[in-house]
Formats: C-alpha cells, structure tokens, sequence
DNA sequence: TGCAAAATAGTACGACCGTTCGTATAATTC
DNA sequence: GAATTATACGAACGGTCGTACTATTTTGCA
C-alpha cells in the first residue's frame, strides 16, 4: 500500500467517525483535514470534491459492515444459528466504537431517504445486498426444517430490519439500558413465531 | 391571532416542510426567508437565533403529530381498537403532504441523538409521551381483557416503536410498495402474540 | 386621525463552506 | 544520481452561513 492509499484510509476512518455523529452533509473538509493535522487543499485531492468522499466514507462503512455482521454469521451453522448470530452481531455493531455516533448507514440512509443520487442509489444497493442475505438465511432455515415451509421471508427481512431500528433509536436516542433486551425480545418471539 | 403570529405560522409551516427534507440542521434562514419572499432579517426577528428556530420547528411537527395521530386513537374504543387506530393513524402520518421529506420527528432523532441540547432533550420528552400513551393504552388493552395480563408493555411500546420505523425505513429509503403491508403484518402478528 | 409599538426590510460583519491554482517536497522509477 | 510522478501545502476565490445593528414600513389602538 502506498503513501496514498495509506493516508487516504486515515483519512476514510476518521471521516467515519466524524460523519456518524454529524452526518453526511454535517462532515466539512476543513474540520476533517484539521483534526488529522492535513491541510484542506491535501485531503481535497484525494477525492476530487465533497460528494465523492461523502460516498468513499459510507462505502467504508458499508464494507466494515459486511466484514463485522454478515462474515461472522456466514461462518455460523446454516439455519437458525446463522440468523441469530446476524442478530448478535448486528446488535454488536451498532456499539462499534470506530462510530461514536451510531451506524452510519442507518443516518445516512434517513438524511438521504429524499435526495436522490449516487448517494442515495449506494444506499438503497447496499441495502439490498443485506436484505438478500437475510432472506436466503430465512430459506436455508426453512429448507433446514427450522422454520416452517410457508414463512414469508420478505416479512421476515422486514421485521428483522424493524428490529434493529428500533434497537437504534431506544439505544441512541433513549439511552435506554434495556435496548438490547427488548430488541432480543423481539426477535426470539420472530423466531418463535416463525418456527415449525 | 395578530400579524406576527400569523407570519410565524406561515414560515414554521414551510421550515416543517423544508426540514422534513434537509434535515434541522439543513434547514436554513436564507433558504426559509426567500421562499417565503420574507427577508433574512426579517424572518429571524421572529425568533432571535437558529437554535430558536429549530426548537419551535420541531415543537410544531409535534403538535402536529399529537393532533393527528395521538387524538384520533383516542377518540378509539379502549382497548385493541384504540391501539389499531393509533397504529392507522401513525402509517398515514409518515405520509402527511405537508411533510414531504417523512417524518421530521424520525429525521431530528437521528439527526440529534448524540448532540447534547435542548433539541435532544425536547426529542426524548417527546418520545416519552408517546411512549407512555402506548404503554397506557396497552394497560388497558389488558383490563378489557383484550390482552393477556402478564404482557410486557414496555416491551410492548418498543415492538409499535419499532415497526413504526421499519416502515418508515421501508417507505421512504427503499420505496417499498409492500411496506405497508408489511407494517400491518408485524403488527398484527404482535397483537395476536399479546392477546389472552 | 395621530402615534407608539410591532413587524419587516436593509446593510454589513466575520466565519466557514467547497473549490481552484501554483508550488514545494517526498517518493518512485529509470 | 537524475527524471518523473505522487503527494501535500498555502493562499485565495466566490458564496453562504448565522447574526448584529439600523432604518423603514405597517399595524392596532386612543
């Protein structure tokens, strides 16, 4: 890895940080390049313009994403436990230290539900590719004899989804300490009711 | 109702509707004025800073909200179909026109939930009212025998919360025609969970 | 109708925004 | 070691931001 690359993903990590607690639009260049000691005109070139880092920072969120939640529940046992351990992860992730400011895919995805653009469009394929993973673990666990054969795995994708939104809101914006227990709550009695 | 009161209805109006797209911290006084055919100084006056300004935005979505939503549920027979209006209502309220950039109350939530302030706070008091008038109803829901007595109503008011925000998600991000087919389903999945 | 008060406009400000440009230094290649 | 490219810098640009002050218009009441 070169010189560039190297300080680019300085500056990718940082932005991260930095983006989730402020947003997308929120991140300036002129905070960014002072806090990682760059001048503004350095870091400017490595992207070319502001809405180029904005989606080079959510890529790397999305990829820290699918290295953090989706990999780990790969490598869990098909069926049931895969879908659990997404959960337990995706629970984990939200606390990820290297995003003080909560998943920023989450924050993105509701300061850019209305404006269109590549921005926009990353996000919604981004999503995609999450909900396709959920829905073909739902039919392993099917195919597996875990859950019963006329689950509705779209349905099922939703509420996952629903979850672990309202996980974000009662953690983030409520501090509420008991976040983690009702989303598990909520997502054994989907499982519960998606069962045999 | 004197001139003034009634201009700063007129601009909390379109900064409702300006914020629900770009956001609290989006929205802006340049911006707001001119598509108003206010002037900047002129439409500041009415509220001294911008802080100001957001503050009553956001108080102003959510009368708008306990007008719309909270006040028809109760104008419900108690019980399960007190707790099915308010669920009706919620869904049509992500869609009101004079929002057209979803819910400022979702929006500002995540947008603040880790910027310490009178926003912040407010955006938790606020929650905590809705959240109270579920647990509420829910409590009610058991006395009318309609639910189950040892249902969790906490862990009932974050299940509403959190297929309230999948849809949202669902809706707004994705554009998902079946998001609300989906709401309603999780919904009444957790109502026939709750029942006796 | 006249007049104080309220409401709005006008002007200016310093700060910061994203961006461009020319230049200097560091790294890499020949 | 020289030539070339990659990387970073500093200064400056036109704009817009929120805000402060002053002037002007409009309103409501005596």
């Amino acid at each position: 890895m070169g010189k560039g690359a190297e300080t680019r993903e300085r500056i990718l990590d940082q932005a991260v940080r930095l983006a989730s607690r402020d947003g997308l639009e929120g991140l300036t260049i002129g905070t960014l390049s002072s806090e990682l000691g760059l001048s503004k005109s350095g870091l400017f070139a490595h992207f070319g313009s502001k809405d180029e880092l904005q989606l080079q920072v959510l890529q790397a969120a999305v990829e820290r994403f699918e290295q953090n939640v989706i990999r780990p529940a790969l490598a869990a046992p098909r069926g049931e436990p895969r879908l659990r351990a997404l959960m337990e992860h995706w629970l984990t992730w939200e606390d990820n230290p290297d995003m003080p400011g909560g998943c920023l895919i989450v924050a993105a995805s509701v300061e850019f539900d209305d404006r269109p653009g590549p921005l926009r469009d990353y996000l919604v394929h981004s999503h995609q590719r999450r909900y396709d993973f959920i829905v073909k673990a739902a039919r392993i666990a099917i195919e597996a004899g875990h859950f019963r054969p006329d689950l509705d795995t779209d349905q099922f994708a939703f509420d996952v989804n629903a979850v672990l939104l309202g996980y974000h809101y009662a953690h983030r914006m409520l501090r509420d300490r008991k976040a983690r227990e009702h989303a598990r709550a909520n997502f054994e009695r989907l499982l519960a009711d998606s069962r045999i």
